[in-house]
RNA sequence: GGCUGGGUAGCUCAGCUGGUGAGAGCGCACGACUCAUAAUCGUGAGGUCGAGGGUUCAAGUCCCUCCCCAGCUACCA
């Protein structure tokens, strides 16, 4: 595992609108899990980016009298200046109206169309002569005289019409595809995904269009400037691209160790993306990871109710990693779970200024105040077989993806710490001659357990775990191996700024 | 309609192949302590485990029916 490339991607975002905790979770969670990676000493490459062709860019860019690229160029600074607020540490930031990514593109439909799997079909659906576009059913509203119209264009008609563009031959994949699932079974995590898409694919699959003839704002099909690439070739084909496909050195790499999109898109990325892959004889994905969503009041948070979480008020409410830690303790990364800003209080308050902030505080506090501000070295391994359990519990969890899981081993060690304090009393026996030489030990084991918890919170802190680190003089940060046998004796100790200060009383949500 | 996942203490949730008197964290109450961000530690607080029926010596934990909630139901990324 140690040194070995570890490509992991985020889904891009579609570049109509401003980011929100949607978004944020998705790139908070990839981001711990590429930091967790880098802890544990592999060469992690993190990739996210934008998705900025299609009708409803060209749309949004139209109603604010601007060009499509000028809007896409707009809305990718929001997002990439979001994610640097964040502490998000990619590496790469693609976007689909990038070059680099038109030649991907390009090559894909090559490679796809020398594999003989394209052909001429005729596409068919509800088309707005005003947009231009063919609408879903679903998108598309019934006015007084239950006429079905596109809702941007209520006067214009809306015609059943049929247009000729490519197909891609996904059918013929059905075999290869099952056994994708077969031989690779956790190809899609976690597993109950899997058995989903299995059944997707059990029950047939339809060819499906990949180029349109009236959309400009696209990738030009090659050999057919009529038609533009539709979205599966040119979204999909971004993982390709960062890795820098089609040059030779993509195989540096390519494969993409973890795609992590949202399970809403399962189906685009385990199956329709995977027969692209084969058709273009590529190698596939080692793992596609589909998180959960955010609930909110028992339901989905709607994009009405994300946006009513301006991104920037969270994130000053407690601060950025505050945020971070919130959203990945509270949501399983492995599934729904329930957001509200009461508990988003509670949880900062409770966790990261009393449990851990308080306790790194009293900690450090007493190096300093016993121990002249150096850490004391220790005599015997107190508490180590704690933390060793700790740790090999996170690592456990980490490894399975399992956020969540992840934060509690760290803060189970936290609460066991400060019970510990209880139990020594480090203030009684420094009053006491006859024991105040005993003081080293418990200082020493307490100042190791603070370590360890600024490693293993740092995928999800990693701006507070280096300053917590530096309190004891630790380089940022301590890789997972240091820590066995980490000794901090002779290191001196000084607290900083409160981590974690505790809001002012009257502070209450806004809700 | 079909499919999937749920309905367990005020809140958020654990409870694998059925079996010690139903759990954790938070919140709350009381007590202890003082190194610390009025933080911490201890104790307690008694929830018909959605409803009904069934299988079993024994069921949140299996079967049936029903009620409620959420999500999905392929060219929107």
């Amino acid at each position: 595992m140690s040194g070995s490339r570890f490509y992991i991607t985020a889904a891009i975002d579609y570049a109509n609108g401003a980011p929100h905790i949607g978004h944020a979770i998705e790139k908070i969670g990839i981001d711990a899990m590429a930091r967790y990676r880098r802890l544990c000493g592999q060469a992690v490459h993190f990739v996210l980016g934008m998705d900025e062709h299609g009708l409803k860019v060209q749309q949004s860019a139209e109603a604010a009298g601007i060009s499509p690229q000028q809007w896409v160029d707009e809305i990718a600074t929001r997002f990439e200046a979001a994610w640097r607020r964040l502490a998000i540490g990619f590496d790469d930031f693609i976007r689909t109206t990038q070059p680099r990514h038109e030649r991907a593109v390009a090559e894909m439909v090559r490679r796809m169309a020398a594999a003989g799997d394209f052909y001429r079909g005729s596409y068919e659906g509800y088309y707005c002569v005003g947009c231009e576009a063919f609408k879903r059913e679903d998108e598309l509203v019934r006015n007084e005289r239950d006429e079905l119209r596109c809702p941007v264009h209520p006067g214009r008609e809306v015609t059943w019409t049929h247009e000729e563009n490519w197909f891609f031959r996904l059918s013929s994949y059905q075999d290869r595809l099952l056994r994708l699932f077969d031989e690779q079974p956790d190809f899609l995590q976690p597993e109950g995904r899997a058995n989903e898409i299995r059944r997707v694919i059990e029950g047939g699959l339809e060819d499906i269009s990949v180029s349109r003839a009236r959309l400009p704002w696209g990738i030009p099909w090659p050999g057919d400037p009529e038609h533009t690439v539709y979205v599966w070739i040119d979204a999909l084909t971004n993982y390709l691209a960062a890795a820098g496909f089609p040059d030779g050195d993509h195989e540096r790499l390519w494969p993409a160790d973890y795609h992590v999109i949202g399970k809403d898109i399962t189906r685009f990325h385990c199956v329709y993306w995977p027969a692209m892959l084969m058709s273009a004889g590529l190698p596939l994905p080692r793992h596609v990871w589909a998180h959960g969503f955010i609930n909110f009041g028992g339901a989905k948070l709607s994009k009405s109710e994300g946006v009513r979480f301006e991104l920037e008020e969270l994130i000053e409410r407690h601060g950025p990693e505050a945020l971070r830690y919130y959203l990945l303790r509270e949501i399983p990364w492995n599934g729904d779970g329930e957001w509200s800003l009461e508990r988003f209080d509670e949880r900062y308050v409770s966790e990261l200024a009393n449990n851990l902030g308080n306790l790194a505080n009293r900690t450090i506090s007493m190096i300093e105040r016993y121990r002249g501000g150096v850490v004391p070295g220790r005599r015997q391994e107190i508490k180590d077989q704690q933390i060793a359990a700790a740790v090999l519990r996170y690592r456990g969890v980490m490894d399975a993806n399992l956020l969540h899981q992840g934060i509690a081993a760290a803060m189970e060690l936290a609460s066991y710490a400060n019970g510990f304090v209880e139990a020594r009393a480090p203030w009684a026996q420094a009053k006491d001659p006859a024991r105040a030489a005993e003081l080293d030990d418990p200082l020493a084991a307490l100042a190791r357990v603070v370590a360890t918890l600024a490693t293993l919170l740092q995928p999800f802190m990693p701006v507070k775990m280096a300053e917590l680190g530096a309190q004891l003089s630790l380089p940022d940060p301590v890789p997972l191996d240091a820590l066995t046998g980490l000794d901090l004796a002779g290191r001196p100790g000084a607290r900083g700024p409160v981590l974690f200060p505790r809001p002012e009383q009257e502070k209450k949500p806004t809700k």
